[in-house]
DNA sequence: TTTCTTGCAAACGATTTGCACTTTG
DNA sequence: CAAAGTGCAAATCGTTTGCAAGAAA
């Protein structure tokens, strides 16, 4: 079986249970969201997850699809991340997150280093009890800073 | 001279040395948004500025605000984050920002780091050059866990 | 006097909201 | 069937933009 099957496989299950646990309904437009969601896999924003949908015959609603990654971000499954542009972006939940961001022209790069993450999360923050991470480095780009 | 007075005066030579290189105007409002911006210190946004401003009876309209806080950015004197809302927050530049962020009731402690900032704007990055970075710990406060 | 800035109001665009209709449990 | 969820369109609201009037160089 393939990774990627497998994981979305549990992350399915992990919805469902989320789902259960709140009293929540399990309609068809959340898991089409979810597996869409999987399937982009890297930073994407709703318009993205909204087209792909469609591309593939699925209608659903911006409406539903807003209120559907705010319950995935709430079940821990997706992070929401707003870097520079006022766009929210989400991606599949994964501890370790260090962002490299251009402030000329807003390229993002994604590094991954599990130590970092480890070493932010399990901090004493007095009182406070982290979940997921986000480092972001601004600067400048090798095409930007070259020119 | 108190520490504020002699910073203030610091990032107002700032200011007029990056308005003299890139030859753009020394404008009586570009400075009182600077003055204004070290006064509130922490985390303000444009409103915030506006309303601050506006009290005291001097009057600058939000878009010369905009402008002026993109510029404060480009000139290093400020940093810009966008948080869990979709609201630009600003705050004087010091290098190193940790911010933990409740993702249910959004409020924002910040943490002081050197070390982390250090180690993370003198890794090598394979030609992206880091200026300033901003770590994010997303998860419940105490407040919104004990309840 | 030339060009940059400002202010105002209109435009924009991502997100939210209200409400009638549909579906899940 | 009752409550929750969806779709649609209108409303919201932070931010951007166009343009005429004002100020810095």
């Amino acid at each position: 079986m393939p990774e990627t099957e497998y994981e979305s496989s549990t992350l399915r299950d992990q919805l469902t249970e989320f789902l259960h646990r709140r009293h929540l309904r399990k309609t068809p437009e959340r898991y089409a969201i979810l597996s869409k969601a999987i399937e982009l896999s890297a930073h994407f924003d709703v318009d993205q997850l909204y087209n792909a949908l469609e591309t593939e015959g699925y209608h659903v609603s911006r409406a539903t699809i807003y209120n559907t990654l705010e319950l995935l971000c709430e079940a821990g499954i997706l992070n929401r991340h707003l870097f520079a542009t006022n766009l929210a972006r989400y991606e599949v939940a994964r501890g370790s997150h260090l962002h490299l961001i251009c402030r000329k022209c807003g390229k993002i790069k994604e590094i991954d280093d599990p130590l970092l993450t480890q070493s932010l999360l399990h901090r004493d923050y007095d009182g406070f009890s982290p979940e997921y991470s986000s480092s972001s480095i601004y600067g400048l780009c090798a095409d930007c800073a070259g020119q």
